[in-house]
DNA sequence: AATGTTTATGCAGATTTTTACATAATATTA
DNA sequence: TAATATTATGTAAAAATCTGCATAAACATT
């Protein structure tokens, strides 16, 4: 059962149960006979941009935004998911091309989706390539060379 | 520097260069600051699905075959990608659903593709599903199993 | 505020992946 | 065919990733 797999368990648990804490997220997983803990869990809620809102009645319940731009990918998982998969960066004027290995373009726009990267207002992407523009004011060198660095070129 | 990113300069060095052999292919790697030995050389080569191609001259050179169907994923690498990024795998007679994180469907189907999976005619993909479509002949339940039990599911 | 509950995190061990070294296997040339 | 050159691979070390434990930090309740 891959990091990614367990995940998503998570993701349906948390849609088809008011999970109210960690620890029952844990007792989730376990009826499914996946084993983690409490930590474990803690980390895949980070993972997974996931937040506790209150619901009527008093209690809060773990919870994944509909609205991608309320994720939030950690600064470290965007870096992690660039440094992979990106392996050329250009530019021009307002627009940044990326380059993967093919079919990877998409993990890498929606990691930047998600990251709500600063200076970027959309990504396309194709089969091994994306851009990204830039917005209004911002050089897309500029934007380049952030991203450069984010993976590690 | 990734593996990914090493292996996109071996693509580059070889459409640019006639690499006559990977200790060659290792200079011009290193000519561009990235070390890495034959041994890594010769395993990114049979990742990328590269040849020896003779050319007019008597010698031969490395190069990769622009059609993706000469191209082979190895099937343990094929089993790499289905065990870390499909979540789910459902049927519907002739069809196969895979379902994957937010926009990983891509690189499940590419690989796939390439792998070129028996009873398998085609794959489409969206952002976080794909559809392998079954040969005639061929139950998409079966083709499910198959693909599950490489996903380790 | 004190207590109890819940969540985050430093750290170490386990696991996986990547790579180099050494060498076997294969191909090429004389 | 023998000698040489080239490529593939078993093995172990290195690097990176993942996870549990222990505990700190944050939060909630009384």
């Amino acid at each position: 059962m891959s990091k990614h797999q367990r995940q998503h368990r998570v993701i349906r648990l948390l849609a088809d149960h008011a999970v109210v804490s960690q620890e029952h997220l844990v007792g989730l997983l376990g009826e499914e006979g996946v084993v983690a803990t409490q930590a474990t869990v803690s980390r895949d809620l980070d993972d997974l941009g996931a937040i506790k809102v209150r619901v009527p009645g008093g209690d809060s319940v773990y919870a994944i935004p509909e609205h991608p731009a309320e994720r939030v990918v950690p600064g470290d998982q965007l870096r992690r998911v660039l440094g992979e998969w990106v392996v050329d960066v250009s530019s021009s004027l307002n627009l940044v091309v990326l380059r993967t290995p093919p079919g990877s373009a998409h993990v890498v726009a929606s990691a930047l989706d998600r990251a709500g990267v600063e200076g970027s207002i959309g990504t396309v992407a194709g089969d091994d390539t994306l851009m990204v523009v830039a917005a209004e004011g911002i050089a897309g060198a500029d934007l380049a060379d952030r991203l450069r660095g984010l993976a590690g070129l």
